[in-house]
DNA sequence: CTAAATAATTGATATTTGTCAATTAATAAT
DNA sequence: ATTATTAATTGACAAATATCAATTATTTAG
């Protein structure tokens, strides 16, 4: 079984407001658009906005020291900064950037807050938002400690397809690069086990259009080794 | 710099109940004493309850198929099982046991979700603490991927003494195995990298007893290898 | 359409880390 | 106090993974 857990949209919360709610964020909107590999939050600038990305594709990472770890691939309707509504620390955690054109609403955070200020169910869908978040998190936080290389390749590739794609066939937005910050891996390393697997028929590979031949063994692989 | 970021306790979110609110929480509370290295939490379990420790060290860990991954080690006044409020996933996603003897209150969590329900500056006082611990992981995710495992020893043994201690000398009550998962390595190698420090006269070691000497030099080696 | 730049791949090698087995130290039980 | 049990330590070794360098493929810019 694959550690990684679907995904939930974050349009529903908007259905919990009231119409003086829903113009008070109107009010304070800013809609842009992005082209791929845009950023949209840079991790360490004061996070004076959330964003509701409508449409589009965008990873979010952390920039480190030496290495990128991308968190998640996030798809639309989806809520991005919500981790830093009132932190001690004033800046974004994180890293999104665009991997194909998104169309975002960027809300200014003090009328979001006043929004969460006023209505209790909307508060509280967003703490569902966040914790379905850290649910997240800790799986993957396992992932890597736990798996060895095929394992988190084969669980990304899972991942991909259950919860970022939805098929068994896709086309990533992502570079070799990018699959191995994803699955925290090198490079090199990530490209021989891909190999591997598309060598054992488990997948079909041409360039970045991935096809899964064999999930059933992808699946015993991402549970152990 | 260590990635370990201070814990921040919970206490003041009852400052912002009513009297009402907090006899609601009074009416649905049991109180109990745990001991070392009961269980206060247990990973997959329902979670109906939210803990509230007013009294000693736990640990947080996720149970994997292979391995334990300490997450964080709590102190006084902490909540436990925020994490487990709204989400689809009635269980909870940790384990959480003793270090020591510990005085806690369970809030039954229907109880908990009702004060919430009414009480907007409570909600966002848990968004606060929810996304505090949210950090921390993010943090905690950089370090396991990014760090070798000299690195993470060291980040360890500040994250111990900045954090969870608050002194340069303490004695620890977790075993070399506990420090192994906590750092997310394996006990052979943690126990050889604090002897390595130890003969690098970083620190002391008596047992569980540490004592840092030179706390620039596990800062860079910290930062990296 | 072609050159230049970038990305993907492969091979060889070094490094890191884990595993297994053996030994010693510390703690608990009688 | 003595034995039994568990925890900590050490060494030898194997396995996993990263790094570096070279090559090939793909994409981009003019």
């Amino acid at each position: 079984m694959s550690n990684c857990i679907k995904d939930i949209t974050h349009n529903e919360a908007f259905g919990l407001l009231t119409k003086s709610e829903l113009s008070i964020l109107e009010n304070n909107k800013t809609s842009l658009k992005y082209d791929k590999s845009e950023v949209l939050i840079k991790q360490g600038t004061l996070s004076n906005s959330i964003v509701f990305v409508k449409k589009g594709i965008s990873k979010i990472y952390i920039e480190g020291a030496q290495k990128k770890i991308i968190l998640t691939i996030k798809r639309d309707n989806n809520f991005l900064g919500l981790s830093s509504l009132y932190t001690e620390d004033k800046t974004y955690q994180y890293t999104v950037s665009a991997l194909e054109k998104c169309k975002v609403d960027l809300y200014d955070k003090m009328a979001f807050k006043e929004v969460l200020q006023q209505n209790v169910a909307f508060s509280n869908e967003i703490i569902k938002y966040i914790n379905h978040n850290t649910t997240r998190f800790y799986k993957r936080l396992l992932c890597i400690t736990e798996k060895n290389s095929r394992g988190k390749v084969a669980d990304m590739i899972l991942c991909l397809s259950n919860h970022i794609f939805g098929c068994l066939e896709f086309t990533i937005p992502l570079s070799r690069q990018e699959l191995a910050d994803f699955a925290g891996l090198s490079m090199e390393n990530t490209i021989r086990i891909l190999k591997e697997f598309e060598a054992d028929k488990l997948i079909k590979l041409k360039g970045k259009n991935f096809k899964i031949k064999n999930k059933a063994v992808l699946e015993r692989i991402s549970e152990f080794g």
